[in-house]
DNA sequence: AAGGTAGGCAACCGCCACACG
DNA sequence: TCGTGTGGCGGTTGCCTACCT
């Protein structure tokens, strides 16, 4: 049964296509690609709905917009991620959850679309692998403890609530508040929270 | 060789924030 | 101050390809 979220999202779909009756969708040709890069280049990447225009593409804006940063930007990297902008991949996510366009924004090159992706077909796996293994070895641990009758030095329940608790958003905005100066912010925060112990990131480098 | 399946990735969708008149 | 248009973002979809049976 439809829920009326259901019903209204439906509407709202409807809609969107409604708004873009005669707009071209789907994957890019050659051929569209080389009328954008020329129009970027002689207007510059802004007003993208005059942009789609100018170049005579039957694009929305948002779709110029998106095939530009992701694919025909200068200076843009595709693929072979290498194990440092892996590691650093982790510990921004690690340290700001699913932002991508403040990760991409540490990683030269990289876009925000390409970093998403590959959390999602690569790390996401990685790390639940890593979550069973420390499942299982925190429950050997516990047992081996029972069975020596020692008491634990930190609860799994203090350490869950420990992981869960979110990130100092204040702290992360001004990290990446371009505006002010490195020098004066201080980033001793920022060390400790990417503070990986060498097991932790020694399954990722297997 | 053909059909099925899973993974990777480009592109779209919908929401939100902001700029502007 | 309010309404509208646009851009930015994260989530999601769907196509393509490689691999498996």
């Amino acid at each position: 049964m439809a829920s009326r979220s259901d019903d209204n999202k439906r509407k709202v779909k409807s809609n969107e296509a409604m708004k873009n009756v005669g707009v071209s969708k789907g994957a890019w040709t050659p051929e569209e690609d080389r009328k954008l890069a020329e129009v970027i280049a002689v207007h510059g990447a802004k007003k993208w709905k005059s942009i789609a225009a100018k170049a005579g593409l039957n694009r929305g804006g948002k779709s110029c917009r998106l095939r530009w940063l992701n694919y025909l930007r200068p200076n843009i990297k595709r693929g072979n991620i290498s194990e440092q902008e892996e590691d650093l991949i982790l510990r921004l996510h690690k340290l700001l959850g699913n932002r991508w366009s403040l990760i991409a924004g540490r990683l030269p090159g990289r876009t925000d679309n390409e970093i998403k992706n590959y959390w999602n077909s690569h790390l996401c796996k990685k790390i639940k692998q890593r979550e069973q293994q420390s499942t299982r070895q925190e429950k050997q641990r516990l047992v081996l403890l029972e069975g020596a009758n020692i008491p634990e030095e930190n609860s799994t329940e203090q350490a869950d609530e420990e992981a869960s608790k979110e990130p100092n958003f204040d702290n992360v905005n001004r990290f990446f508040d371009l505006s002010i100066e490195e020098g004066q912010v201080n980033l001793e925060w920022v060390n400790q929270f990417l503070e990986l112990d060498e097991a932790t990131l020694g399954l990722f480098s297997q």
